[in-house]
DNA sequence: ATAATAATAGTAACAGTTACTATTAGCAAA
DNA sequence: TTTGCTAATAGTAACTGTTACTATTATTAT
């Protein structure tokens, strides 16, 4: 991975968009805000910049199925409900798995619920094979 | 929405296709299996087809944001996990929100846990409101 | 059989994102 | 400070998954 990252006039300008945004904004959308005040900035950069921002842990991605990639700048531990109809991302607080969701915290929002999906990810077993060649002992 | 829908050789074959595997195909994994029966049959038709079906209730989407969409023949109730190596997709029975993941289930599978989110999805203050003038009662 | 039209093959277009390349600029060390 | 290394940039092309378009074909009700 990098080393010797640099905080460029444009990198530095994308994560404080990012801060001061509540929206969730798109790629697409940072582009357009950064460009009132930088208009010579490339859309790639803004893609390359909030890629290494969300690897480098300095914000954070939204994905949902089907709609463009969103980020946070939020660090802090939340969940996030989005709005079928017009795609908008909003902040969901304290969701715990042990304990079920929070209703009341998905109420605070003022949404009416239409899904919710639990999304499971792992290393199959055969990938976990290769992996352990590559991870002599095993981390977990 | 249609009324009419006709049941033709490639929608058949297609429908056929997705009930008889068990890798939760994507659009192009259908094709290229078609095809080989089919070698006329175009991807578009693929696509508008397997569209139809999970409109119809005969097939299920399989959504994981930044994959290609993945589809199912298989109607019954059950979960799923991501390989997030090599992309496969396995079933999970009997997860339930209620009384938290089974545990057991995703053990069964020989995955290693990486990831687990929760995706929630509704509607927002603001298009409940237009919604409501198309539904004036609301429904739930 | 026939007529109405749903569905097709083939292709172009599209959106979101990534890759490429010559040039610029951040930063460490002299 | 200048210098030199190279990370990062702007601009653009390419790519992937998917949808839209259109003339033609095939299914189904009558």
């Amino acid at each position: 991975m990098h080393t010797n990252l640099r905080m460029t006039k444009q990198r530095k300008m994308i994560l404080d968009e990012l801060r001061q945004v509540t929206v969730h904004p798109t790629a697409d959308q940072v582009y357009e805000s950064v460009r009132k005040k930088m208009p010579g900035i490339s859309l790639g950069t803004v893609y390359r910049n909030l890629d290494l921002l969300c690897r480098t842990g300095m914000a954070r991605r939204i994905e949902k199925s089907g709609s463009p990639m969103r980020y946070d700048g939020d660090l802090s531990l939340h969940n996030h409900i989005c709005c079928t109809k017009c795609g908008r991302v909003d902040d969901i607080r304290a969701i715990d798995l042990e304990t079920g969701l929070e209703e009341k915290e998905i109420m605070k929002t003022g949404y009416r619920l239409i899904k919710i999906k639990i999304e499971l990810a792992g290393l199959c077993p055969e990938c976990q094979k290769s992996e352990d060649r590559l991870e002599p002992k095993g981390l977990g």
